[in-house]
DNA sequence: AAATCTGTGCAATTTAAACTTTACAAAGTA
DNA sequence: TACTTTGTAAAGTTTAAATTGCACAGATTT
């Protein structure tokens, strides 16, 4: 077939290398975070240095306000971060480029908040509860009483679960996860062995 | 202060559940999906029994299609499965009561997805390498050559990664976690030893 | 066979999320 | 001081997701 002149290779890696950002865009999205953080993403990490939100917008197509709007959101979630370029008036952001890192970060950011959520909620629950109870006389029907002791059940379940949630966090946070899921780089030749 | 009738109390214990079922749904948005699926799973879940589509829809307020809907996708995601109830022409939905086990088939369904969709892009992508490579002589620019390495090597990093998300489900599908990241219920007076 | 019930496909509508436009404050520059 | 540049707040618009209403097929009952 036909031969490739120089630019049209860099085209076709460059399509290559858009296939990927893609790709991490979409995925991004199990996160439940909109696609376009997982955009930015996969554009800064290829792009392999920081980038301002001028260049992105560049990139994306996308406005300006967005791209501030979708940053910050990140930042937010630990996976990306300002870095100061000496001698630019504008913003550059960079990216977290380790991709376990990225899950951890997503992945405790998302569960911390649900975890704290749920311990206030059961907080008031339980004092909700206890003052229920003051109520409970003699001729309180049978009814009552059963659906007040499953209540109580419910929340020990609760308590349970989210507790097992916190120290799932602790375990991804804390890195242990690794000991037990190790991380395997793939054995292609010249690999690099960091 | 006032004391409290037994229809009272019924109500007061009624509102504490439905706040539990609004966070269930809440909650459930983490994993990506629609809070209405959360809010099925804690309808369904304090009924303690299995639900027909018309007492979920009466008791959302939706139409009976959404029900339908959702429940479709509760069982593709394993939270939820059809049970027989003899005598009763409607079907019958019971969920997943372990909520340590929900937690494990919703992680498990969106990440193996993830795993797939990108096991098959890298498979094109290598193959398109393969193929790009053919074309590379001496007189390739020196940045077509770097771009082509550093893809290989961007290729190389997430497959490590995805292998690691891999073994991830499986060390949640199959127990294993529970051996790291232990259960370990709340020590209330009363409570039951399993 | 006619009548009813049940679940769901499909198009239409509503609601929420993503995204843009405009405007402006803060900080830098001339 | 007047003029740019930069980031973002606020309100408006567009797009996508959630939800409904209608219709109908398949199964059940009369």
């Amino acid at each position: 077939m036909a031969s490739f002149s120089n630019d049209q290779l860099l085209q076709e890696i460059k399509s290559c290398e858009d296939l990927l950002t893609d790709r991490i865009a979409d995925n991004m999205e199990t996160f439940g975070v909109s696609s376009t953080v997982g955009r930015l993403l996969g554009i800064i990490y290829m792009n392999r240095e920081a980038m301002t939100l001028d260049s992105l917008a560049d990139e994306t197509g996308m406005s300006k306000t967005r791209m501030s709007q979708v940053m910050r959101q990140m930042i937010s979630l630990n996976i990306a971060e300002k870095e100061y370029v000496k001698g630019s008036r504008k913003d550059h952001y960079n990216v977290e480029r380790d991709y376990a890192q990225t899950f951890i970060s997503l992945f405790t950011s998302n569960w911390s908040e649900v975890v704290k959520r749920n311990t206030s909620l059961e907080r008031r629950l339980r004092e909700q509860i206890r003052h229920l109870e003051t109520f409970l006389t003699e001729d309180s029907s049978e009814d009552v009483k059963v659906r007040m002791e499953r209540l109580q059940q419910e929340l020990d379940e609760w308590n349970a679960y989210y507790n097992w949630i916190d120290n799932l966090v602790a375990f991804f946070e804390s890195g242990e996860i690794f000991n037990h899921v190790p991380i395997v780089s793939s054995e292609q030749e010249g690999g690099s062995t960091k």
